[in-house]
DNA sequence: CCTAAGATTGAGACCGGACTCACATCGATT
DNA sequence: AATCGATGTGAGTCCGGTCTCAATCTTAGG
């Protein structure tokens, strides 16, 4: 309880005037920092102020200057350190020039993040930043580009969309992976998502996210270009849970022409396909060979360590506040913005394709690896 | 862009009124739906109101209303799963209430959070939700209650602040968790804690995290009671970096009388001290045994998969948020607010102390484990 | 047919700041 | 000493809603 009582209602710019026994206009060009203020008002109403405990309320401000100092943040999943990681590039970089960061999540879902960004706009946030969760169903994003809002896209690109996009170029380095891996002797590679799809996969078909069909072009202009025809039937999508993952992987490991190499399409897919793996009591990368989408931490504890692609999510993030936060101070955005690149870290987990390492004497068990 | 051209000023009551032909009042109530108004009216309001698309604006709403809808979150890292896990159960609970959140990092760090505080109360947050970086310096929390603001506080306690808070039982499982150890053989059992303080510590110290310090106490009791000397010099706080956690690590393991288990204070901490003692070439549970607060999926994944203590994180999470929407709510408090307990979960990275092994014949390699 | 309770409705105040505008004040200019 | 541009200052409007209050309309009861 401090001297004079509890939870009395905020005190105004009136209060502070009346105290300061200037008029409202004055104390408020005192407190705000603006107009003509003579040495004399402001020290009074600054020291009455400071008496009264005043705290301007930043909504009125924002009411009628327009802007809230904050941008609304739409993801699919803060539990995923992808996210976690991006969200965190975010409201550091916010944090620097003013801004607060509104946080909604979405859980992959359209519906969630078509109300999402109503909320936001609703809420009169400067700009948004929204990781989407289909590249296709992009009507709300549009509406907000054509609004005049702000708005810059993380991860992957809205199709017919003209906004400012930070993403990593993953057509590269799927590509560059899969060759990586067809290199090894991996003909049946299988790649597990959780996108959500209606119709299972075939090849060609469009798909909701920009960015797995960019993996998957990748993966096929890989195959192509080697002359092998690409394992369209190892693309399994829709792995949900971690029940369904664990099922996914089971299939492609055992199934008569199975996958002798399995590329995660995140972290949390990973799990249960590496704790699937270890269940099968197959070993890596002797049995089967491991390939997956972020770098974490923990992926130099298992053994082998695994074999990842690392994004620089954190700085995507940031990079991504920075251009929405230029878009917001109405500078122009960046001429060239940086082209995120993923880059393939060579630890442990893809070794040579069993069938592969029959036919040449010299491989066995895991390629040549790259420190840390 | 649209049929009728972009970036017009917002639409406001008033417009809606005019359009539908009746006063700003009638058209706000049929908007709001409060008051009386005749179907008639409310008909065309609404029409109206879906022909210029009419959004309300939030901000201009909360001013008069009193109320955000808008809850703050102060955390120290939400880069770490832990507060990854919790945002996620505090959001969802939120969702469900119609509250949004606004996410604000303390990176740890007590000026940080006493300026989010200050910045959350500015824009009339509902209510807070802080995971204290500090149980000692804590005015500013002390203010915000004062003022009559809810607020919860989550993970640590703040002394002397009489606040609803949702918490495990640390000392409970830390005593449990030691005497584990303790049974297990282990004398020298080691601590490695990001929190920072000045002085070093020793035993009796009060230090400025109710969590650790709540940990510490309960070490010790388990250490009394078996009638052992705590060993307070195996404590090391102010682990911060990747770098600084390697060289504790390898001090406690290297020095005269060595760690024959170390306890790692969360998962970002577990990273280091693991690859380190891999580093080391030293194996666990055979050479050094491990254990961690948080259990993460990744756990399972090393080799051996690592013992731990398990948090009902997302629970609590979801119950900070409960709680203070009760609040928010004025709803009066649960009478008993559910103690959240955490888990010892045994795997397989404690095992017999390398000394104790050698006395009992029996014991070798890791102690029994329990499956997942 | 008249009256009063109850339903509708519009004018305008209000929330808490920012900002416009007209009106001082004041030292400097000539 | 009269004039002028540069401050200072206060009254009052505005932002976009909510909400009070008095006026007007219905409609059922007498």
């Amino acid at each position: 309880m401090s001297s004079d009582g509890a939870r009395r209602r905020d005190v105004t710019v009136a209060d502070v005037a009346k105290a300061a026994q200037v008029s409202k206009a004055q104390a408020a060009r005192a407190l705000g920092n603006y107009g003509a203020v003579s040495d004399d008002v402001r020290a009074r109403v600054l020291a009455a102020a400071e008496e009264l405990d005043y705290r301007p309320n930043e909504l009125a401000r924002s009411m009628n200057t327009g802007k809230s100092h904050t941008i609304g943040v739409v993801v699919g999943d803060i539990e995923n350190p992808h996210f976690g990681l991006a969200t965190r590039g975010i409201s550091d970089t916010a944090k620097k020039s003013g801004f607060n960061v509104i946080l909604i999540n979405t859980d992959e879902n359209t519906a969630a993040e078509v109300d999402a960004v109503r909320v936001l706009l609703d809420k009169r946030v400067d700009g948004l930043i929204v990781a989407p969760a289909s590249s296709v169903e992009t009507q709300h994003l549009q509406r907000v580009h054509d609004s005049g809002r702000p708005l810059v896209l993380l991860d992957r690109s809205a199709e017919g969309l003209a906004v400012e996009t930070v993403a990593v170029d993953m057509a590269g380095i799927s590509y560059e992976s899969t060759r990586y891996l067809i290199e090894a002797g991996h003909r049946r590679i299988a790649f597990i998502s959780t996108l959500r799809t209606d119709v299972p996969y075939s090849e060609g078909a469009t798909l909701d996210s920009s960015q797995i069909s960019d993996r998957l072009d990748g993966m096929q202009r890989a195959f192509r270009d080697a002359g092998l025809p690409a394992p369209g039937d190892l693309v399994r999508l829709n792995a949900g849970d971690a029940e369904s993952i664990r099922n996914i992987t089971r299939e492609v490991l055992l199934q008569p022409d199975p996958a002798t190499a399995v590329v995660a399409s995140d972290g949390l897919i990973a799990l249960s396909v590496v704790e699937t793996i270890q269940e099968l009591g197959l070993k890596i990368p002797d049995d089967v060979s491991f390939l997956m989408y972020d770098d974490f931490a923990w992926t130099r504890l298992t053994t082998p360590p695994l074999t990842v692609i690392a994004q620089p999510v954190y700085d995507m993030g940031a990079a991504a506040a920075k251009a929405l936060i230029r878009q917001i101070e109405g500078r122009p955005p960046r001429a060239a913005r940086p082209e995120f690149s993923a880059k393939l870290i060579l630890r442990g987990s893809v070794g040579v394709a069993p069938a592969a390492a029959m036919g040449s004497a010299s491989a066995k068990g895991s390629l040549e690896v790259q420190a840390l």
